[in-house]
DNA sequence: TCAGAATGTTTCAACTTTCAACTACTTCTG
DNA sequence: CAGAAGTAGTTGAAAGTTGAAACATTCTGA
């Protein structure tokens, strides 16, 4: 894929540095809070759906777009979402404009369980991570992981 | 688990900006870099493990060991390092000193699946990642994510 | 010497994920 | 307007991942 190099650019200790600090605390933060969300009977993903929910007009969004923008396959969050309905987090609603296509609707059960679990979480985040930084540092992560992903967006979606 | 705030402190912009930023970036680089690796067979947490046991002397580690420094449970190791043996890439040895123990073996042909990874590795890396980063990135970021581990190490091992 | 701890594996059950097929509907094209 | 092609979303099966718990073996310290 990526052509061959005659000779690999290896990476100084510089870069080798920035890379591993950088790939291995963010291991061990992804994995504290999901563990930080396991007493909501949440985890990040599940969380992610919601809170993408739970900010969109009315609670609802469309398959399509929820799998979107929680970056997930649509296949993937039609199980999910079987799941959460059987939780009673969220239901299908039909889409008239548009009868081949679905709304994925938050429920008032859905809505109190994110209510309950956001502060948490968020003190989660503030806790394992901003509080941790100063506000350059906010703002240099924001700069850096910005230009990170303008250029990963969609670049691997080669198949379509 | 958190002591229940009487009021959360919800995330101001910034805050929110930087965390956002992050995460998504985060997520769809490490998408982006398994995808570049499916041509070797290999995932990124193979790939650790391999990398891991290609620098220890004599290219062995005990399985504990191993496990530590590539952050996956002594079970998870055990499972993963069945697969890689019927491909080929690792064995196991036992450990004469401590009976009870074993070593995780690279054979000649992980170390070749290995050296022939890391190049296209490597160069996802850059292109992924350190390519986007000044000099002055690299500092900032080894920096916050140091700060980030060394509160986040072994925090949440409260069961042991 | 022996109880308890440590190493590592295994079995099992639950869960996750992907893939391809499928239904139903919409849009485009001539 | 017919029919081809495309889109929305679901589904079931298969494969893979994971952690917990039980286990065998060996080590260690009192």
């Amino acid at each position: 894929m990526a052509p061959k190099q005659s000779s690999p650019r290896w990476l100084g200790p510089r870069e080798m540095k920035a890379w591993r600090s950088y790939i291995i605390a963010s291991r061990r933060l992804l994995e504290a809070l999901d563990a930080d969300l396991v007493d909501h009977d949440l985890s990040m993903a599940d969380y992610e759906v919601l809170a993408q929910l739970s900010d969109a007009p009315d609670r609802k969004l469309r398959m399509s777009e929820l799998a979107d923008i929680a970056m997930i396959s649509k296949s993937r969050l039609s199980h999910r979402m079987k799941v959460m309905e059987k939780a009673g987090w969220v239901r299908r609603e039909e889409c008239l404009e548009d009868k081949r296509g679905y709304f994925a609707v938050m429920t008032d059960k859905g809505w109190k369980a994110i209510v309950k679990a956001a502060p948490d979480h968020v003190e989660s985040v503030r806790s394992r991570f901003l509080d941790h930084l100063t506000v350059k540092d906010q703002e240099d992560l924001a700069k850096i992981f910005d230009r990170l992903q303008g250029q990963l967006r969609g670049q691997y979606r080669e198949e379509a």
